[in-house]
DNA sequence: TGATATACATCAGTATCTAATGTATAATTA
DNA sequence: TAATTATACATTAGATACTGATGTATATCA
């Protein structure tokens, strides 16, 4: 029984930013990260993973530099830009205004016809 | 400016359900009722919901029944049934996890480093 | 030796949403 | 009375975003 979202719903850019957010880290720390933070609810696949990285590097938010390890594979290791940091706030804004209004409609009292 | 959430998500469905599962309604009230209980943070458009509305009565979640109105074009009333009571219920727990796990990444606190 | 972990990446297929378009009636406003 | 807005249904092209699979390569562990 597969009890773990998948994270689509538009929020994985939030959650990258908000991880660099803190410090730099690489595409599989970060994906580590997200799901030790939410004890395993939530998981990112690498699908969805490295094109948001992508996507936030090209539009400015991120910015990446490559790490040789004295073992194993080399990593990529983004840094949120002063423009991603202005991204962050907004998306978290965001996300706090729609989480909100879900909860004031799906918690919501019955009242006021709308017919 | 717009500010107003489109409501992808894939939140459209628990909506519905949550709406319906105070009260029987049509289509265009559904999605009025939500602008309303959201004090017009999300805004449904008709392309997310019939296509919802017709998802949610194939898999038996709602039923339909046309209404004559004496004035107007008709309604396609919807009701919940036993099976999407079940539904809603389960729906609105996936989102109580969700956005509680988005925000123990995003609100999070930095520590224990991953690395 | 085989499995698991680290670490990157792509891609076909699917799901879902936006914005536009369409039909039709009724009420309001200019 | 003409135009606009509201009610009420519905479809569709295009875009976006995610899942699950696949692929490469190194290192560790049993």
């Amino acid at each position: 029984m597969k009890e773990q979202h998948e994270l689509k719903k538009g929020s994985t850019q939030t959650l990258i930013l908000a991880v660099l957010g803190d410090a730099p880290s690489h595409g599989y720390a970060i994906a580590r990260e997200i799901e030790r933070r939410s004890a395993s609810a939530l998981k990112m696949g690498e699908g969805a993973l490295y094109p948001a990285l992508r996507a936030l590097e090209n539009e400015g938010f991120i910015s990446s530099a490559w790490e040789l390890q004295l073992s194993g594979p080399a990593r990529k290791v983004y840094t949120l830009t002063e423009k991603g940091q202005g991204e962050l706030a907004r998306q978290k804004s965001a996300w706090q205004k729609f989480s909100e209004a879900v909860n004031s409609v799906i918690g919501g009292a019955p009242h006021g016809q709308t017919n």
